[in-house]
RNA sequence: GCCCAGGUAGUGUAGUGGCCUAUCAUGUCGGCCUGUCACGCCGACGACUCGGAUUCGAAUUCCGACCUGGGCGCCA
């Protein structure tokens, strides 16, 4: 059985390494070759005069980037990087490696975006990278326990969907037999349904579908959305849930990753809760005023106004009680002021993280909403129809899981955050 | 979708009409080297996105196509 390169210590006698080749460095009678795997990276030393003649046969053949299996010793020696090193006593070629690398894995030249995500399996070899996915991994177990540590049930929802129904954006058909489908743009709708299921409290973690054609550093095509929902609640209530389930994946990731951490050199902080709170017509007025753009009531925050209300914010905060008419037709219009409704953007300062509100729970209502947003009530009945039949008070909010990471590890493009981005132009690999 | 900037060895780059038989680094291959850690040294290999045009001469100028990056819009 091997050993994880990270468990191999001073004090370990014999071990089995198995691993990529990170680095050669032969200086004749002494090659040093660097071990790695996920865990880290161990330095092999290889004495020519003295090592077994298989040992030196397979040094022969071996080239940066192929698999090997190491048996030894390890030795205590404070010139090696860990303050360790083995000897090999067996040095085996497991699988070999082509020439030439389509990138550099040592990061000794850089390697474009573009050239990284053709060749994504040799990118993610790459420490920096691999630290990235490690960290997304452990941000997604955080919010699950997060959240089944609340009670919460997690579900899964379809994501082949009839018809178009949430509005806001641009769904990709697909041929469902011989019939129309699309690829769901959010479990929104789903999720509303489970609380009429008397689930109270539910969470999903999967993909999403947009056919928007924007073409930015923060947006996919295809991405994973962290959906929250819950009954008996109001739109206060979840956001309290979701700043502390943010603190608490920051503070997560930075007890359990700090070797991932510091492969990417980075500090985290946690963010402190709870998160400003500021209203819609003030963010305006704020916007308007740092970016000397005619922002009036009813607008959205373009790009700029975005950068000038993240700038004043400095960290996270929300923004509530948007206007009625720029928020979806579920979201819960305030019974004194209609013309604002109890719906939140989580922001960081670089970028939206997450929308939710508390949802319209009456049928009448909703269908209204649904017909002044000029959609037809008829065409999602499956949708409407829970809510004649006992449907709770709730509120939700979906929580973008890439611009999450992206954020969390100030990463520039959000493809970053994803093995395989689907964007634009992008479908393979 | 709009605007801008690009496309040169496997990777990342230099280059602005002849001095390009194309720079540098990294890499690969060969040689030397017993403590490297971006090892060092010597030698070799390897590229101008495609199609047209201008010109005595094009990596370099012009037109078109394709591709990429960034910004904006849309969107979350």
């Amino acid at each position: 059985m091997h050993t994880p390169i990270r468990s191999v210590t001073p004090a370990s006698a014999n071990v089995e390494v198995i691993g990529w080749i990170h680095e050669l460095r032969d200086l004749g009678g002494l090659t040093f070759l660097l071990l790695r795997d996920r865990t880290g990276i161990l330095q092999v030393t290889v004495n020519r005069k003295k090592a077994p003649a298989g040992v030196l046969a397979a040094l022969a053949i071996i080239s940066r980037e192929s698999v090997v299996r190491v048996r030894g010793p390890v030795k205590a020696i404070d010139k090696a990087p860990g303050g360790r090193e083995v000897t090999p006593e067996v040095l085996e070629l497991v699988s070999p490696c082509a020439t030439p690398l389509p990138l550099d894995v040592v990061e000794k030249v850089p390697a474009e975006l573009d050239t990284r995500l053709d060749a994504r399996f040799l990118d993610v070899r790459r420490p920096r990278v691999t630290a990235v996915f490690l960290i997304r991994s452990m941000v997604l177990q955080a919010v699950s326990e997060f959240l089944w540590e609340r009670d919460f049930v997690q579900i899964t929802t379809p994501k082949l969907v009839a018809a178009a129904t949430e509005g806001g954006t641009e769904l990709f058909p697909v041929a469902y037999f011989d019939k129309e489908a699309f690829l769901n743009q959010s479990p929104q709708l789903y999720k509303q349904m489970m609380m009429a299921a008397g689930f109270e409290k539910v969470f999903e973690i999967g993909p999403i579908f947009r056919a928007e054609e924007h073409n930015t550093t923060k947006h996919l095509n295809e991405a994973t959305s962290i959906d929250v929902e819950v009954s008996f609640a109001d739109q206060e209530d979840v956001m309290r849930l979701l700043e502390e389930l943010v603190a608490a994946v920051y503070r997560k990731v930075g007890e359990t990753c700090a070797e991932p951490l510091s492969w990417l050199k980075k500090e985290l902080e946690v963010p402190a809760t709870p998160f400003p709170r500021i209203p819609y017509t003030d963010a305006i007025e704020i916007a308007a005023r740092r970016t000397g753009e005619p922002l009036k009531f009813g607008d959205d925050f373009g790009a700029a106004a975005e950068k000038a209300l993240g700038e004043e914010m400095g960290t996270h905060y929300f923004i509530v009680d948007w206007p009625t008419a720029i928020k979806p037709y579920y979201a819960m219009p305030y019974s004194d002021r209609p013309e604002f409704c109890r719906a939140f953007d989580l922001m960081h300062p670089r970028m939206e993280l997450s929308s939710g509100a508390q949802r319209v729970h009456q049928y009448d209502l909703l269908a209204a909403q649904i017909r002044s947003k000029g959609l037809k009530p008829e065409s999602f009945e499956f949708y409407l129809n829970p809510f004649r039949f006992g449907m709770p008070p709730h509120a939700g909010w979906g929580l973008g899981a890439e611009r999450l990471v992206m954020t969390m590890l100030d990463l520039q493009n959000i493809r970053e955050a994803v093995l395989f981005p689907r964007d634009r132009h992008r479908l393979v690999p």
